[in-house]
DNA sequence: CTACTGGAATGACGA
DNA sequence: GCTCGTCATTCCAGT
């Protein structure tokens, strides 16, 4: 532990960095941090201030401040639980211990969490493989509080599965989740876990008990061996992770680099950790080390290895050495390892310690640099279990593979391209809890990769991005895994439904190292991706729509692209309350002659109102059938003089991503600028913008939840006058957001729920700013560029503190169940409720349904959040 | 023999 | 309580 400790304190200092950064930025590990963003918790003051910084230290790397800021943001991180064994001292531990713990932990548990099911097992092999992370995951795992608990149960079996694997495959349902969780649960506290896990188990969750109870009972093939679950395979995985070995390390970081002198320093100090970039970009070594030890980290390794670092390799792949290591303290082993290896390429990475979270919603471009998708991936790709072997590698519509190019880059240093698999609805971009990106490797393989985990629960794939190839990189390397539904649904933080939720997006990051000491990052998300075997066969698929708003008379004609439309497909456009209620709901007439199994032209319906003063937003899906609809798609009715807003052809998808956060949404630009820069925008913010936006938002939100799926409308929004965009909106969006309305997605995006996912969250002050805005919004439409860019992140920072309110963004979700999670962070449950997203595909009903689940939810959150 | 796949069986769920 | 449709997850088998 010490050694762990030691790496935290080290890391520490990083953390703080990444603390910064963190809660917008961080990697993913310190996502952990970040959201719990500390910086909220613990030391709001801090945040201010060191929101700013953050933000700044976002770009730049260097962030001085990290360390005083470390101190709370430590805390913060605990609370989280990143760590799983951490946790377990924590519990005891005064919560200055537990920071240390923390930072030690962070890096397994987290992932474990959901990952490690998840993770794990696909990962798993390659995580667990590669180091026994998977153990020392689990081990740390168990975030704290609640997971422990909660996770457990799941959490061991995924968590098992990673690290467990080594750890014990054995225990076996008898510990329940144990296996997995063992690490993780027995270590978290013990107490809970068990309980948990018996508990919990009770459904579904997972692996376990989940669906297939037989198995248990014995009946259930497959799952008889892993007790627990499914997790188990987690075993499995690990050895599959074989594959894992080792390697990521080496070439990882490399690229990116840099950072500031300082902050290499300061990692080196620390250790790998790399706390920071763990997250993100990281190389993985130092990491994994430390991180995958504990955090992040793990990876596996590609094939490409050269780049590996002898060092490194060493340590990392001797599994032995790993394995143990990773436990006690990863730390120290590790720690002390990695340097050298790392050294080169980690620390630099760690540079980027800083790197926004995963949640951050990024500009696609900035400055010179503009990162974009050449070749997107084909808009279904079968998800692989991880009882099932691979399904290969994402393809592109036109057989090759996706294709990422960074333009605008002149320097001779290699980067990173981080990928990880994000969501696809209509919130804020975020990595997506059921599924995660998967490393291909074999013969077919060009692309070397290596995986690393996020915080807690998000692989990334990191490839490398050289100079030689024109920074491009063909993506024939990542392959996608499906978690169990009920595995990671347990998990203490998570308030994603799974079912229906099979579409998400590949989202590329990458870190620009500046000679200012500052690093751009940029992201860029694929179109959507229906993942499920079913639906890609038969659910319409909306990629992009030639109009994102219209006069309230209508009668303009709009073209969708999308997938498996067919010639009795309707168009229907609906208005809904933001508790649900169906308020208008019309057929909109489509050209069959004019339409195509990929794209329909129809006439936009006349609104149900024709005497607007402020634009009205509304949703409108595709239907091939009773169940079968494409996800909502945002729409805004604006008054009869305004201006139609086109959206961008296919570049909506790329380019103009800029913020590609929007990502949130399927459709990828679009709509989700808003939430993208909600985030983010709340940095900078003008004001302005987000008025404008606003009324998007508003009116068409329903619900929180689900609402409207397509945030389309925002990026229209951009189209429109909005100068300023994003910053603007942030600001504004407090302000702004209406009550109830905002959209969704913002909110949730805000919402921050335990894990760490929404990281975000931290910034905001959960409750105050809460109700605010909804910055975002406005962002969306700004694409990426200027406004964000870099800056983008860093906004954030600023948001947070200020503008809490993203905090709007809170209450997107509720977390129904109890993800009570949120609360872990300490902040007030309300704000933290999260919501469980909802695809936005689901049926109405279904989505009703889950509305009245949250609310359960919420009611009972609350409560939990005590607990 | 492994990695992919495509297809489909099996169960759980909810209506 | 039963049936049916949907989904999620696991199996199988061919390439």
């Amino acid at each position: 532990m010490k050694s762990a400790e030691e790496e935290a304190y080290g890391y520490t200092p990083n953390v703080s960095l990444s603390l910064p950064l963190g809660n917008p930025c961080l990697p993913s590990q310190y996502q952990s941090l970040q959201s719990s963003p500390t910086i909220s918790v613990s030391e709001p003051h801090g945040y201010d201030a060191q929101d700013d910084m953050r933000a700044a230290g976002y770009y730049s790397s260097s962030r001085p401040n990290g360390a005083p800021t470390l101190e709370s943001p430590r805390i913060e991180i605990t609370a989280y639980g990143q760590f799983p064994e951490d946790e377990v001292e924590e519990s005891n531990l005064p919560v200055a211990k537990r920071l240390n713990s923390i930072v030690t932990l962070t890096l397994p548990s987290a992932d474990s969490y959901r990952d490690p099911s998840c993770l794990s097992p696909a990962s798993s092999i390659s995580s667990r493989s590669c180091h026994s992370d998977a153990s020392s995951y689990e081990s740390s795992f168990s975030y704290n509080y609640d997971n422990s608990p909660q996770n457990s149960p799941w959490q061991s079996p995924s968590v098992s599965p990673k690290g467990s694997t080594l750890t014990l495959p054995g225990d076996g349902c008898t510990s329940g989740g144990s296996p997995r969780h063992s690490p993780s649960s027995s270590p978290r506290t013990s107490v809970t876990d068990d309980t948990w896990m018996g508990q919990r188990g009770s459904r579904p969750n997972s692996p376990c008990g989940a669906k297939r109870k037989y198995s248990f009972n014995g009946s259930g093939a497959s799952h008889k061996h892993y007790p627990c679950s499914p997790n188990i395979s987690p075993g499995l995985s690990p050895h599959t992770s074989p594959r894992l070995s080792i390697t990521e390390e080496t070439w990882l970081p490399n690229t990116n680099q840099y950072t500031n002198s300082a902050i290499l320093a300061a990692i080196n100090a620390l250790t790998t950790d790399g706390v920071i970039d763990l997250g993100e970009g990281i190389p993985v070594k130092a990491r994994k080390t430390s991180l995958e030890h504990s955090p992040t980290v793990s990876l596996k390794v590609e094939p490409g290895g050269e780049e590996l670092i002898s060092g490194e390799l060493c340590q990392d792949k001797h599994p032995s050495n790993r394995l143990p290591l990773k436990k006690e303290g990863y730390c120290g082993g590790f720690l002390d390892v990695p340097q050298h290896p790392y050294s080169w390429s980690k620390p630099k990475q760690y540079i980027s310690p800083s790197l926004p979270a995963l949640d951050w919603q990024l500009p696609s471009s900035s400055g010179p640099y503009s990162l974009q998708i050449d070749v997107q991936p084909k808009s279904h790709h079968r998800a692989h279990y991880e009882t099932e072997g691979s399904r290969g590698a994402v393809k592109a519509m036109g057989g090759g593979h996706p294709v990422v190019q960074l333009h605008g880059y002149m320097e001779s240093e290699p980067l990173t391209l981080q990928l990880f698999i994000g969501t696809a609805d209509d919130r804020l971009l975020r990595p997506h809890a059921f599924y995660q990106v998967h490393r291909i490797t074999g013969k077919t393989v060009s692309t070397p990769s290596h995986e690393a985990l996020h915080n807690n629960n998000t692989k990334i794939l990191e490839i490398p991005l050289l100079p030689e190839n024109n920074m491009r990189a063909i993506v024939d390397c990542a392959g996608i895994l499906k978690l169990r539904n009920s595995d990671i649904e347990l998990r203490k933080g998570e308030t994603d439904i799974g079912r229906k939720n099979t579409r998400v997006r590949m989202v590329f990051r990458v870190h620009i190292n500046q000679a200012t000491g500052r690093t751009v990052s940029l992201q860029v998300s694929s179109n959507p991706i229906e993942c499920s075997q079913r639906s890609a066969q038969e659910l319409p698929l909306v990629d992009k729509r030639s109009l994102e708003t219209c006069p309230a008379h209508g009668g303009e004609r709009m073209l969708i692209d999308g997938h498996n439309f067919q010639h009795d497909s309707k168009v229907v456009f609906v208005e809904k309350a933001q508790d649900g209620h169906h308020l208008w709901e019309t057929e909109a007439k489509v050209d069959r002659d004019a339409s195509k199994p990929n794209s329909l032209l129809v006439e936009i319906p006349p609104y149900r109102s024709q005497r607007l003063s402020t634009p009205v937003h509304v949703n409108f899906y595709v239907c091939n059938g009773k169940r079968k609809r494409s996800q909502y798609q945002r729409f805004t009715y604006v008054p009869a003089g305004a201006p139609t807003i086109k959206t961008e052809p296919r570049d909506d998808f790329d380019a103009p991503l800029v913020c590609s956060q929007r990502g949130l949404s399927l459709h990828p630009k679009p709509y989700f600028p808003p939430q993208v820069m909600a985030p983010m925008m709340t940095s900078d913010l003008r004001p302005c913008v987000t008025s404008d936006l606003r009324p998007y938002s508003l009116a068409a939100k329903p619900s929180p939840l689900p609402a409207s799926s397509s945030p389309s409308t925002s990026p229209k929004l951009h189209d429109l006058p909005l100068p300023p965009p994003f910053s603007k909106c942030l600001s504004a969006g407090p302000q702004v957001q209406h009550p109830g309305q905002q959209s969704p997605i913002s909110h949730v995006s805000i919402i921050q729920e335990t894990p760490g996912r929404y990281q975000l969250p931290s910034f905001y002050p959960p409750s105050s700013s809460s109700s605010s805005s909804s910055p975002p919004t406005s962002q969306p439409s700004t694409p990426t560029d200027g406004p964000f860019s870099p800056a983008v992140c860093v906004t954030p920072a600023h948001p947070g503190s200020g503008n809490a309110s993203p905090g709007a963004q809170q209450h997107p979700k509720v977390p129904p169940r109890g993800r009570g999670s949120l609360q872990e962070d300490g902040s007030p449950p309300a704000l933290a409720v999260s919501i469980k997203q909802e695809p936005q595909e689901l049926d109405q009903m279904y989505l009703d349904d889950v509305n009245e689940i949250i609310r359960n939810d919420l009611s009972t959150i609350s409560v939990h959040s005590h607990a």
